[in-house]
DNA sequence: GATGAATGAGGTTTCATTCAT
DNA sequence: GATGAATGAAACCTCATTCAT
């Protein structure tokens, strides 16, 4: 994340005002989405005024953006420091499908905030937002796994680049499922059980196991 | 998909006012999103008065559902007739990842309307949703499983719902990284090629080994 | 009441019909006003199509005028059977306010509709209302008074006209305080008990000794 | 009158524009109705924008409230000081007829508010009104006709709470008779003359004569 | 720097009335 | 005579943004 949406003033202050502003509006813009969001009642929640809210942000987009970039380091982070390990592939993998159950259950938040952005309608918001926010991680993945492609831990024959996309889709919707309603309800339809009583263990081994060979013959 | 939501009147007009009413409905809310869509614009488009829109349909929302129960039907029953033959499960599996790469260049609006209900903040309106749409394909895909599964065509120790889980989260993703935009890029991050330049039979392929064994060493 | 507000398709259609029309629209008018009648909703509930409404009266307001015509002509009739009696002023009177509170007890309807037109704001209507619904009546009203004053009943130095007025001020506001729910609520606050559990005897004996000798040295 | 219904922006400004904003609410509430006000057009004439009325008023119907408060609480302080001081009933009277004559000229707007207060459909507020607007004055004028039963000076088998009822529905009447469109024309056909052309001395000597000693025989 | 009063465009929804069949 | 689909003006209300203090 490299785009700064915020004002000059925005810097100035204090981190505790910071965190404070940026925490009441990833509540609220990820509880009501950015249209149903009211940048006047953030303020408010926040203990500022209106006009100072348009002294650190110029639109009501731009706080929206700010906001995002704080979640989704917070989200990279926590992963990033997986993948930055030393260990095998599978084992990262499993680490990270267990961390993302963790993140999801502690940030409904920013993981909220993070599927409204991948709803965005607007091209030129949404190109700007997945460079934002995708380059990074995306790269990391696609490393670990030419890594391994080139240690001979996994079939010679995938593209780390897909197979990379269709892990982080994974995870991807895997914290949906855990965060947001009408992914959470759609986890419910196919486990039969609510969210809340899933036990993590045993998604994480499924889905080990899935990536691992899925539909094939037991051997 | 059961509940209806227009009235009467809207059922009696002929099949072609019914068809452009819900294609410029559909063609409104997937490229602006719900808040945004604007029904004087979409009567007007549709050539009819707002006054009849609203004979039709008592409030823009049921406007959405009933957009959304067109789009998703079709949908649905694209993939239905793929499931519903015959075949082992790693056909069915590859005909549907073709499939959904297809369905998914053809028809980008009922995709992005997908998506856009994938993003319902409301708990109650969300839930409501997601039995609609998500019900009967969970309940398909667990069925085909279950079916390899009995058969001994996979391994044993696999959970059917949740396999059923991941393997339709995996084509959810793979829809929206066709048709919606954040995804798109985020799509050309991952492969470095934009999505119109990729080459379907690379994805089927790929995907396919990514779940017949995925993350494992070559045999 | 002279004037007629309907058009002649209204005169050659069953009577059965033309009364079902009325008691739809007066109900419709007595229970949500003027204003927030739907004279489409009339038509639905008369089983008539709104294209024959107004093949029967031009407007909503000549629904609504011919509805008045009606509630007000049978309200009308009930009490000048009395007023044509030749009974004493006081029995006159006795019975008037008898026949008010029965009235109004049974007909609510119509006291609710003839509230309505008392408080229409626009002038020219509301002059043309008051000259259809109080002329007769108060001509009765004078009269009575008159030919008790000629006939030395009553004190020798009232003024008929304004007496009449009075009293019709009080048989008005005793209809409506039990038939309009502000009214009602407001005899409730005076008396303490709720309009449906008065009885009608006491407040008649009370009216009479209110005009009888309001406020003077019992002797 | 408790029930306050404007936000409180609404308090914090100066009472000239306090003044304002109700007077125009008034003058647009009792010459077109409830329904037929336009809080667009009360903003433009008070001379403020439309969102800076709905900072002060949630809603309509909150303006509406307000506008009644304030009128009516202005009529009910004018009669209060007449009901408060130790003048005997009949005195007492008279004085309310005779500031119930010149309030209603004077104030033409509050009485017709007023008006249209007593034609509310909706059971609920109906109520809530009655009750904010005629409880404290019923309660002061049943008192003072109970004083004066307990000193002697009234006949002793009234009931102080019908007489008071049947009092106020007189005084009730008589302003509609000065202030509203319908009871205008009404009064004007009772006495054949124009309101504005009447003589308030007459009125209030037959309306006291009337009270004293109505339909009874000249001693 | 900080405030919050003020703005006003714009969107959803209602309903009296028309008119082709 | 009878229908009811169709019209569209108009009203309430929201909220991002400005700016005087």
């Amino acid at each position: 994340m490299r785009n700064c949406h915020y004002k000059e003033a925005f810097k100035r202050i204090p981190d505790e005002r910071k965190e404070r502003i940026l925490e009441v509006g990833i509540e609220e813009f990820s509880s009501k989405g950015y249209e149903n969001a009211n940048i006047n009642v953030i303020a408010r929640k926040a203990g500022i005024s209106i006009g100072l809210m348009y002294k650190y942000f110029s639109t009501k987009e731009d706080l929206f953006l700010t906001c995002i970039s704080k979640g989704m380091s917070i989200l990279e982070d926590a992963l990033e420091e997986i993948l930055a390990s030393r260990d095998k592939l599978l084992v990262k993998a499993e680490k990270l499908i267990r961390a993302t159950c963790e993140l999801s259950r502690k940030n409904r938040n920013y993981i909220k905030l993070y599927n409204e952005v991948t709803a965005e309608k607007n091209s030129e918001r949404a190109t700007a937002l997945a460079r934002e926010i995708e380059s990074q991680t995306s790269r990391i993945y696609i490393t670990c796994i030419a890594q391994a492609l080139a240690s001979g831990d996994v079939r010679q024959d995938l593209d780390p680049r897909l197979f990379a996309f269709f892990f982080d889709n994974l995870l991807t919707t895997l914290q949906f499922s855990f965060s947001c309603e009408y992914y959470r309800e759609r986890l419910k339809i196919y486990t039969g059980v609510d969210t809340d009583g899933l036990n993590d263990d045993e998604i994480v081994r499924q889905l080990i196991k899935f990536i691992e060979s899925a539909f094939t013959f037991e051997k």
